[in-house]
DNA sequence: CGGTATCTTGATTGGTATCAACTTAAGTGG
DNA sequence: CCACTTAAGTTGATACCAATCAAGATACCG
């Protein structure tokens, strides 16, 4: 098995924080789980007792709205974390998290990571500018959400998709979404976003190879985020 | 001047994390502002290099969005912390806080606090839940934002500000908020809000009492949440 | 008391959801 | 490997919701 001392993946997340007495214990705990394309990591309401880190893949985390639709609240990839909140609350869990492709996660119990939670300010503070973080981008999602249209929430999460995903050799969101998962992400009705995303094709401004999404006119998507 | 060992305000948030002997130093380097209902405490890009500890008074914390409109994002009240994110981030305000009554605040620098976060666990952990709980509330509002509609949202919001500033002799909610803040709230026109405000107290859901809203049928409201 | 901000209502337009029909792609089992 | 079944994607028509523009009413303030 291997070892999270060795781990690149750290690199990314606050387990850099940690020392390398702490990581060997932690690694000594860690379950490594495979996960495939389409099954689920939790559940919304499951309990998870302790910090998912991902190692490959990407995953998707969504939230079920009152009236029955999903709505997709986060994209995370290798070196992201995953519960953070289960370390500081007792609670069950409110989001729910789906592999989008195949994964590698590896699981750390709530309980190995508290002590170090209490004895490592460093680790616990860069825990707490994650979520920071995490807080002022939800900020921005509600603005978004609230104030802009579907055009230029659309507009916007494929330029961040791009962003991201953006494959090294072609120019392409290297990401398979059903068209319902995008209409998810921007929230919206899937015909909504397919009406949306055939009038960026016939503009030239995006194009389909294959399952992927190319961005041909990234200035042009950033005119319409901007509500042009 | 007042001293934070004494202050009840701090048995609502973190400060009752910190011991006696921190509070004692806090409170020898806070500043108290009294702030007019209508003034700033600070703008959007303003660096805030500190923590606002509510005393007294309602502020409402917004974003202004790239159409130019105004999202309030939250109401803060006695007991409420502002500005913890300038904490763990070197990066300025991305939120603007306005009083929308008289208020009192106290102001701890920066600099006194990081001490504490790097040796006080619990102070750091109670932050940290602080933080956790605003991440799954906006996780909500995200939700609700891109899938719920504009009477969906006032419904929402007339109950949530009749839990937080009810008054205990009158069934009101004590807080007067412009029609325009309203619909700031809830991500709407001015316009829309008027006429769904109207629509309700037609149908005797709501009452105007003065600049005050009073709640007449709370379990109408909830209906209308659920989307009937 | 006049002037200004806030509030209110009406009319119109545009955006988005919804329903329905159809096409294309992806499995699946014989 | 083909025929069948089912899922995903696409397009059109319609209805509803909400934004916007316009005009007037009411409250507020110096």
């Amino acid at each position: 098995m291997s070892k999270c001392q060795h781990c690149i993946v750290r690199r990314f997340n606050s387990f850099n924080s940690l020392t390398k007495e702490e990581l060997i214990r932690i690694s000594s705990c860690k379950t490594t789980r495979k996960i495939k394309k389409g099954e689920t990591l939790f559940e919304e309401g499951e309990r998870i007792n302790g910090i998912y880190c991902i190692k490959e893949g990407v995953c998707k985390i969504s939230k079920m709205s009152e009236n029955g639709r999903n709505q997709i609240l986060n994209l995370l990839k290798h070196g992201d974390l995953l519960g953070q909140r289960s370390l500081v609350s007792d609670e069950v869990s409110n989001l729910k998290a789906v592999a989008l492709n195949d994964m590698k996660v590896c699981f750390i119990p709530k309980e190995e990571i508290l002590s170090d939670l209490e004895k490592n300010p460093d680790f616990t503070l860069s825990i707490l500018k994650d979520m920071a973080t995490s807080l002022k981008i939800a900020d921005n999602v509600i603005v978004d959400m609230a104030q802009k249209t579907v055009k230029q929430r659309l507009a916007e999460v494929l330029l961040k998709l791009n962003t991201i995903f953006h494959n090294k050799n072609e120019d392409v969101i290297n990401l398979k979404l059903s068209r319902e998962e995008i209409a998810n992400l921007i929230g919206t009705a899937t015909e909504s976003a397919i009406r949306l995303l055939s009038e960026f094709k016939k503009k030239n401004i995006i194009e389909f190879k294959g399952k992927n999404i190319a961005i041909l006119n990234k200035v042009e998507l950033e005119k319409i985020v901007q509500g042009f």
